[in-house]
DNA sequence: ATGGTAGGTTGCCTA
């Protein structure tokens, strides 16, 4: 019964103490890391390994960056988003582990609307698309994990009003989503709490937003079917919000029956 | 009331 988490941390190394808590706390399974901010060489191995991790890394200097967490051996790594060979932007790694194949994402995400930014965002999520398109093909269980960068519905936020401009709740944002959910892929914590509000899974260090609970819904779990057959139950841990040296996102877990 | 906070790297960019 693998548990697989997605967790934005926000710099694994201002985050290593909260999030070794969080990893003996929780011991899932899996676990897709985001925005660590630093390059596979200054990526803090040696403490999560010896909570008994297998690590893969995919890293740049200061800015994105993944990487991927399982007890099970990691097999296949595939470093970076097929499509674009310009593209140097490290926001995807998948490899297949304890018999899933699990992608750990990191949208752009792409404000301003109408800049340069927005068109890389949306051409981003149209190239995941494109590639999921290959993933469903497989005869695995596949599971997508991370921070899309996308509010897929008003429910998804506190204030859809304040959102109605920014580029995580733009139509065409939410369109690039949706085009994921027709494709095939499951959103494993909608499925499974289907009306339920104020789900967030990020609340902005500015204004109090999270003791407002001013928060959105952002990272997600996108199953293939043959993932979404095995799904038990999904949740969010708003725990790890709450500590001091808090990241801005909490994570979003998903526990799959054995396969 | 056009701010506020947090992270990285550098003297500003990203979220």
């Amino acid at each position: 019964m693998p548990t697989i988490a997605s967790f934005n941390v926000n710099s694994i190394n201002a985050r290593l103490p909260n999030l070794l808590a969080w990893l003996e706390a929780t011991r899932p399974e899996i676990v897709c890391l985001q925005e660590i901010k630093c390059t596979e060489g200054a990526f803090p191995r040696e403490p999560i390994e010896e909570l008994g991790y297998n690590l893969a890394v995919f890293g740049q200097k200061s800015y994105n960056g993944v990487a991927i967490l399982s007890r099970f051996p990691i097999e296949d790594p595939l470093r970076g988003l097929p499509g674009d060979p310009e593209d140097d932007q490290a926001r995807y790694l998948e490899a297949f582990t304890g018999g899933i194949r699990v992608a750990s994402i990191y949208a752009p995400n792409g404000n301003p609307v109408g800049s340069g930014r927005f068109a890389y965002k949306l051409a981003w999520l149209e190239r995941l698309r494109a590639h999921g398109e290959a993933l469903l093909e497989l005869d695995e269980p596949v599971v997508l994990a991370g921070d899309f960068n996308v509010i897929p519905e008003p429910i998804d936020c506190h204030d859809p009003a304040a959102w109605a401009e920014d580029a995580l709740f733009r139509p065409e944002s939410r369109r690039a989503f949706r085009a994921l959910l027709h494709q095939g892929w499951t959103d494993a914590y909608r499925a499974l709490h289907p009306d339920e509000r104020g789900a967030y899974t990020f609340w902005d260090y500015q204004g109090g937003a999270f003791r407002l609970d001013h928060g959105i819904r952002i990272d997600h779990l996108l199953l293939s079917p043959l993932a979404a057959d095995r799904l038990e139950e999904a949740w969010i841990d708003k725990g790890p919000r709450g500590r001091p040296k808090a990241s801005d996102h909490t994570p979003i877990l998903c526990r799959l029956r054995d396969g």
